[in-house]
RNA sequence: CGGAGUGUGGCGCAGUCUGGUAGCGCACCUGCUUUGGGAGCAGGGGGUCGAAGGUUCGAGUCCUUUCACUCCGACCA
């Protein structure tokens, strides 16, 4: 391909509303373009090149595996959701339409629910099992704050796969397993740094879920990981070894004999821990929210909580089973005979419901909110009663790994993949069945996959480039070498540059020409900004009969024979 | 949705407070010179000032309404 027959707007300006590497580099090399803000890219020539070769090793690695790509409708109707209990569960994001016969229809975010249909329809015996369908298709969610360019735009390409089995044993192997595996290869031939960790499971429902995490530090996830053996999670779903009390002198744990005790205008954890000369590993925190259901149902929830720890919002709403947590304000708490500053789990106003966290369970010797205003309890013991009791709080940075006895630490990821076990969550909903061996009807038991393909090209961008631009990993580059004219009107040294260029060809590498007739500055910002792995400059040292070759990766720079300039690219690809 | 801000040629911005004939940089077009790190000179094209309404002799500027986008927090591949 000639640059100069090629549509690659570079720019010099970054755009105001760029901030990541990845966002920046994309736009400024041409890769792709922004429509009207709002979360919305076009991709144009250099962008769909790499777009095509991801997706391409996705769909090798995926066929390889056993999977079957399918393209699935992507208006669908909503009565599809509604059978599955998520047209009103999966929120603002998803966006819903009406036909000109005001029929309702969502605009795909993910497809569970078509995907089940298609095969409920089509399979009937669990001779046809397992089945492992997929498509690689542009989705919509209507992102509440689109950012980070392709990082999380409204519209983007994802592959979600769905994998079908007989009972939830072939789904953990024959589904789930496998397809970690096939991840696996696919994001290592992309040449990324991932970790693979346990998540939480999320609006799409079931059990059982891993993620694979591109670790950079713009990542929008905080995970978890273990600095001494291989346990890694999302913090959403982190676990760790229950805290230890601090360390005390001889015997000087705090023991307290139950009572309230006056504690004017003392109304946070760090006031109460001085007040009473006490470690807040003893007290506890209340964090009030608003706990939102279906039909608009609304629920005030408390969360009791170390006062040295902090509440986990995921597992926090997961602990209620409400669909979404919101902060709540300090009237409206009032409002339910609340007392902000003095919350405790005793002698609770009708209708405020509350979860503990785990660890807290069997302890005794606490403080807390007596829910009278300037009044603490002292010498709380923490009641027996399993149902209040949930995993609640965020991993800290130098809590334990429950694994290894090792330290934990945080790091940030970009979610490029998740595998779920989902099981019945949609089958049985959806009346989805097969007939096994005894000829009795069972629903599938189910997987589900995703990758974020348009996502991949920042993750790559995020954890491969420098001052300078994107640097690609030699499988997902838009092109495998660059040849640079130094001076196209140096006869010169465009006819070795046009020679080199042929030969390249000719010999099936994707090569780039630049013959553009600029100044050789431009020509190789531009290089240096678009990251081909490879280049060759054909310039003025092609008088003593040399060309230089440059390696992107460090921008390395070797002089080498013209002559042999062909053996010594091939060589290198 | 809560908080903050911005809308002016393709892009980035000034002009708005204090109303008086729309400007700068980049990009683009033409010509000449230049060609190993984003060139120089000369000439040129391009803007319903987000939208609607109002005040005024006169509105990019003042008032009202509205829309969009961006940034900081809750969603997810």
């Amino acid at each position: 391909m000639r640059f100069s027959h090629m549509l690659i707007p570079t720019t010099k300006e970054v755009p105001n509303d760029a901030t990541l590497p990845s966002h920046i580099y994309l736009i400024r090399g041409g890769f792709i373009q922004n429509v009207g803000g709002s979360g919305l890219y076009n991709f144009l020539p250099l962008g769909k090149r790499v777009l095509d070769t991801v997706r391409a090793i996705a769909k090798e690695e995926l066929d390889a595996a056993g999977c079957q790509e399918v393209d699935l409708a992507f208006v669908t109707p909503a009565s599809l959701w509604e059978e599955s209990g998520r047209y009103e569960k999966y929120g603002k994001e998803l966006l819903r339409l009406k036909d000109r016969k005001e029929n309702a229809f969502v605009l795909g975010p993910t497809h569970e629910e078509m995907m089940v249909n298609l095969v409920r329809h089509t399979v009937r015996s669990y001779k046809q099992l397992p089945i492992n369908l997929y498509q690689i298709k542009t989705k919509f969610r209507d992102e509440i704050r689109p950012r980070f360019g392709l990082m999380r735009g409204r519209e983007f390409l994802m592959k979600d796969g769905y994998s079908f089995h007989k009972d939830a044993e072939d789904m953990k192997i024959n589904g789930f397993d496998n397809m970690e595996r096939a991840y696996r290869r696919i994001f290592d031939r992309l040449g990324l740094d991932y970790r693979i960790v346990e998540a939480d499971s999320g609006a799409i429902g079931g059990s059982g879920s891993k993620e694979f995490m591109v670790l950079a530090e713009s990542g929008e996830d905080t995970i978890v990981v273990c600095d001494h053996c291989s346990y890694g999670a999302n913090i959403e779903a982190a676990k760790r070894a229950p805290k230890p009390a601090p360390v005390y002198a001889d015997d000087e744990a705090p023991e307290m004999t139950r009572t309230d005790f006056h504690t004017p205008g003392v109304t946070t954890i760090d006031a109460l821990a001085e007040f009473f000369h006490i470690d807040s590993h003893h007290l506890i925190k209340a964090v009030a929210k608003k706990a939102l259901y279906d039909e608009g149902v609304e629920k005030i929830v408390l969360f009791f909580i170390r006062g040295n720890d902090a509440l986990e919002e995921t597992k926090a709403c997961n602990a209620v089973d409400a669909n979404e947590l919101i902060d709540i304000s300090e009237e409206a708490l009032r409002a339910a005979g609340l007392t902000p500053g003095y919350m405790g789990f005793n002698a609770l106003p009708e209708g405020v419901i509350f979860r503990m966290d785990q660890e807290l369970r069997g302890e005794n010797n606490l403080i807390m909110g007596a829910n009278r205003a300037e009044y603490h309890t002292i010498g709380v013991q923490m009641p027996d009663v399993s149902e209040h009791y949930a995993d609640l709080v965020a991993v800290q940075a130098g809590d334990v790994c429950s694994h290894c006895g090792g330290t934990l630490r945080h790091t940030k990821g970009i979610e490029v993949g998740h595998i779920f076990q989902l099981g019945t969550r949609y089958s049985e909903p959806m009346g989805a069945t097969f007939l096994d061996e005894n000829g009795k009807a069972k629903p599938y038991e189910m997987g589900t996959y995703g990758i974020g393909i348009s996502r991949l090209l920042a993750a790559i961008i995020e954890q491969h480039h420098d001052d300078r631009g994107c640097i690609w990993t030699p499988n997902t580059a838009p092109f495998a070498v660059e040849i640079i004219i130094s001076n196209v009107k140096k006869e010169a040294e465009r006819e070795a540059g046009e020679a080199l260029y042929a030969q390249l060809k000719a010999a099936g590498v994707e090569v780039l020409l630049d013959d553009r007739p600029e100044r050789f500055g431009s020509k190789m910002s531009d290089y240096e900004l678009i990251g081909i792995p490879l280049a060759v400059v054909i310039g003025k040292k092609l008088a003593e009969g040399q060309a230089e070759i440059i390696v992107r990766e460090g921008l390395d720079r070797v002089d080498h024979p013209v002559d042999t300039l062909f053996d010594a690219v091939m060589k290198r690809l």
